[in-house]
DNA sequence: GAAATAGTGTCTCTGAGACAGTATGAC
DNA sequence: GTCATACTGTCTCAGAGACACTATTTC
């Protein structure tokens, strides 16, 4: 097939969001409810067109920005903005039931906010426990007691999305892009314990994270807003690549 | 923005290959000899434009076949084909200067083969080591003594590539994937040692290999095309995901 | 015989996990 | 005081790396 840039088949190109944050000791996504059909009144995942001279990031940070109200983290690290990165590309011929989509699917993660702003074509917006939309494997979104899956292939995006924080905090230090700017070992503790679903040793971990370097830096405050003794308060380090990783339990 | 499809930005959808391989101790990627305006005569990856009705990866499976003759692997794993998986998708509005065009990047791991098969579109084909392609980091292909970018880019989707494939075979049983249906501890050794540029103990090497459940197994035949003693044959396992992992030295 | 590659044994050091014990707050 | 959490120390075991040694081929 000659490239002939005259001669291509039409596409549309959106972008979808997964954006997780551990909230009650539980990973959990944003997902809104479809304002139209198809799948009208189904839950799906954020997202949007991506527009005719934008790039698919600057795309996917808009729409995360009308989502949330997030600002996603500038290139140079100088503000407390979520994480965001490029997870995958979805492009099934049969996924969107009315033409062809390929969809840029953005990985997403914030520290715990405020109950979501619906803002745009989002009827409604809320926070549920990854547990409860990816089902027991079965791929069903619990309402109440009812199975619903979620709409498009959205099922798929979120497992994805899911996996690929799961493993990236093992060996990255991504853990603290769900931590308010200063946290304890504690409470980065029970993101690992909420993202992986497993109990850590509190000691070993401690040993663990204020022994790996660059990963955690004390800014010499404490808290105790966990109860107990007062903990150091620390703030993400400059280390990305974590050496030794964090390992997870049972693999 | 409403998900309005009757008013969507017009954009092209292409793949474009990352076809890897370890020739002469050295690892190698896949380029094409441009017969078209823009970058005409640039040596660029192979790709083309997704079909109306083609799935991403088929339309990767696709172009692989039509410029290299080869088979993607089954989903089955029944088959002695190549390794494909998505790598991830360019869309700046501006790296493609005739139109919007969103380029889907897959990543292909292969055996030493032949000499390419130009097909299709491409005026050439050839093999070239991803250091000459890469250059010291400036981006710059070397064609003789003359450096010369790739097209398009392809310089940041052949690094990506390159990269993933680096990190991939610590953690995964991918490296058997640049080997031929049975092959040697050695010959193994040797595509790390391609594929990460450093040298490793063949002994150390031989024992953690060979010890790790579900990475390789014993077909019962020899060889000496390596010279020296016999060296057993092996086949790759069933197992995907190593543990524990290879470890690349000096991280 | 020399040279080359395959494969085993053994030592040391690092780090993960188990878990005892101490420190410091709230009540 | 009790309770909860933070933190330190110590033990054991697995595995990575260094490297001596043996095995089996070609020349």
């Amino acid at each position: 097939m000659p490239y002939d840039p005259s001669a291509f088949p039409p596409f549309a190109v959106t972008v979808d969001l997964v954006v997780l944050t551990v909230r009650n000791h539980a990973l959990c996504a944003l997902v809104v409810r479809r304002g139209e059909p198809p799948f009208q009144g189904r839950w799906a995942l954020p997202g949007g067109f991506v527009r005719a001279e934008e790039d698919l990031e600057a795309a996917a940070a808009r729409e995360l920005k009308e989502e949330t109200g997030l600002r996603s983290h500038e290139p140079d690290g100088s503000d407390a903005g979520a994480h965001l990165e490029q997870l995958a590309t979805y492009g099934d011929p049969q996924r969107d039931p009315r033409m062809r989509v390929v969809s840029v699917a953005h990985l997403v993660l914030a520290p715990d906010l405020p109950a979501p702003t619906a803002g745009g074509d989002a009827r409604s917006a809320r926070w549920a426990t990854a547990d409860s939309l990816l089902g027991s494997g079965d791929g069903m979104a619990r309402e109440g007691d009812q199975a619903v899956p979620l709409a498009f292939d959205h099922d798929r995006i979120l497992l994805d999305g899911v996996e690929r924080a799961r493993s990236k905090i093992e060996y990255s230090s991504l853990a603290t892009a769900f931590c308010p700017p200063e946290f304890t070992v504690g409470e980065l503790r029970r993101v690992y314990e909420a993202v992986w679903g497993v109990a850590l040793d509190p000691r070993n971990f401690h040993r663990k994270v204020t022994g790996t370097p660059g990963f955690l830096v004390p800014t010499g405050g404490t808290t105790t807003r966990q109860g107990g003794r007062p903990a150091q308060l620390f703030r993400a380090g400059g280390a990305t690549l974590l050496n030794p990783p964090m390992l997870r339990p049972e693999v």
